[in-house]
RNA sequence: GCACCGUUCGUCUAGCGGUCUAGGACGUCGCCCUUUCACGGCGAAAACACGGGUUCGAGUCCCGUACGGUGUACCA
């Protein structure tokens, strides 16, 4: 029905909360592997669970997927619009002989499971209408059970894991069609993955084993499989599964800590998946190098120091008015105040200093302090220690040598602060840390002489005297 | 219980039978640069889970064991 030629891959969560950092990363290698190709990532919402799917778990997905510029092609399909269609699929498997109508009632299968454990068999449950006869059906409620091979094996080419097989008699007759006519998740994932057409389907390897039922169901369909790719999880700093303390976040965390779009797409690639030694590319590179066989089997553990240091390395590589308007753009997101007109053209002119020492924007910001602070700053426990009252009267002095510069520049600035401190017999910096806790109320901050010039004449001599006495 | 998947420095990984006295990155530690902090530069410590095979030769192939993980639903 399409160009076989074209690759389609899809993200397919489930609306039941926010896009946590393992989605994220599946919808990126999803988002990689078709774009990269030329080929189509479609998005589709998996809502059948009526009871815990939320319109603002949808939206919180779209919004997540949009900041970390993941976006998808045509409309984001609702699975749950499509239940007609599932269960028309179910009946034609029924008349094609590939699934049947089972009247066994919850409590019967149950109990055969029960039993089979007891005798440690695999607990699969065998339907006794399996073979029955239509013609004894009882008019009662009852599901469609997938008629699954019980001899020989299934197997899977994953393109990640390998090829995996199951013995068919460890795999059941998996229901289809629940008996309220609702389908299972099984039977929607096919059905829609087989009609929108997707040839490559790369989720967590935590559907692994499924793979192998929804296998079952491609073969009584009579279509052909997509090409499958188990990707392993991602878990906490600690090794244990991702919890809410360890990282299981929604995206939109990553934003308000700090983090840069492009760094936390350059980390989740490089997590379970690597090309060489590669640490630090674009994302153009990412999509020009992204392919299955190098995604890792192992879990992976999430690791903020290294998102950190990558995120340090996109801000310092980032343009300077493309910083500010990130920093402006996650003021809004928080509802902070925005930045004054000259609050904002400081912070521009700091950039390059500021941007050198942050890791997040959020450790931007706070080094930014001198600048977005109202009035006076007030100096911190080491700033204080700085400004003890030798470096008080040091900065009295040096205040009256700043009062006659005429050309307010850092060059020029240095040139004066360092022919003072020459003349007073003093080191540069028994001069400079004073400046610096004065000025900006920090004993640590971009090069003292940028600060001034930053903060101009007036401000900088307002603070200066407003520290000298 | 059963089935399946996994296991290289603390972490992410390179490695696809010899070039591995195991490489890179983050982190850690030391030194240099330096007005502070970063950046940058140089250097150090740090790993093939264990046991059997196969092979002239195994981190690389096979089988066990241990330890993790996933699944085993009329959830997705």
């Amino acid at each position: 029905m399409s160009e076989k030629a074209e690759v389609v891959t899809r993200f397919a969560p489930s609306p039941t909360g926010y896009l946590h950092i393992g989605g994220a990363r599946t919808a990126l290698f999803n988002w990689l592997y078709a774009r990269g190709r030329g080929g189509r990532f479609q998005l589709r919402i998996e809502d059948t669970d009526r009871a815990r799917s939320t319109p603002e778990a949808t939206q919180a997905i779209y919004d997540g997927l949009r900041w970390l510029g993941l976006d998808w092609d045509g409309e984001a399909l609702s699975q749950w619009s499509r239940v007609d269609r599932h269960r028309e699929a179910a009946e034609e498997m029924v008349a094609r002989g590939g699934a049947y109508r089972c009247y066994a009632s919850k409590e019967e299968v149950d109990a055969a499971r029960a039993r089979a454990a007891e005798e440690k068999r695999p607990q699969v449950f065998e339907s006794p209408w399996r073979d029955a006869d239509p013609a004894d059906a009882p008019d009662l409620p009852h599901v469609i059970r997938l008629k699954a091979p019980r001899e020989g094996e299934t197997v899977v080419e994953d393109a990640v894991q390998g090829t995996v097989r199951w013995a068919n008699a460890q795999l059941d007759d998996l229901v289809l069609l629940r008996s309220d006519g609702a389908p299972t998740y099984m039977l929607a994932v096919v059905v829609d993955d087989h009609e929108m057409g997707v040839t490559h389907v790369i989720r967590g390897d935590d559907h692994l084993t499924n793979a192998a039922r929804q296998s079952l169901i491609y073969a009584a369909m009579g279509w052909a499989p997509p090409v499958f790719a188990h990707i392993p999880l991602i878990h906490g700093p600690d090794g244990a599964k991702l919890s809410k303390r360890h990282g299981a976040l929604g995206v939109e965390a990553y934003r308000d800590m700090g983090y840069l779009p492009e760094a936390l797409r350059n980390y989740l690639a490089r997590l379970g998946w690597g090309h060489g030694d590669d640490e630090y590319f674009t994302t153009e590179q990412a999509l020009e190098w992204f392919d299955l066989p190098g995604v890792g089997k192992a879990a992976a553990r999430f690791d903020f120091a290294k998102l950190a240091d990558l995120n340090g390395r996109w801000i310092r590589d980032s343009e300077d008015g493309a910083l500010l308007a990130q920093v402006e753009a996650l003021f809004a997101a928080q509802q902070r105040a925005p930045l004054t007109p000259s609050q904002r053209s400081m912070m521009a002119h700091a950039m390059p200093g500021l941007k050198q020492r942050a890791k997040t924007l959020i450790e931007l910001v706070e080094s930014a302090y001198y600048i977005l602070v109202d009035g006076v700053p007030e100096p911190d426990e080491k700033a204080a220690k700085l400004l003890s009252p030798e470096a008080r009267d040091i900065l009295a002095k040096l205040t009256l040598r700043l009062q006659d510069v005429t050309e307010w520049r850092t060059a020029e600035l240095e040139m004066v602060v360092r022919a003072f401190a020459e003349d007073a017999q003093i080191k540069l910096g028994a001069a400079a840390q004073p400046l610096r806790a004065a000025l900006t109320g920090r004993a640590t901050s971009p090069g003292v002489f940028d600060v001034l010039e930053t903060l101009g004449r007036d401000e900088s001599l307002r603070r200066l005297s407003a520290q000298a006495t």
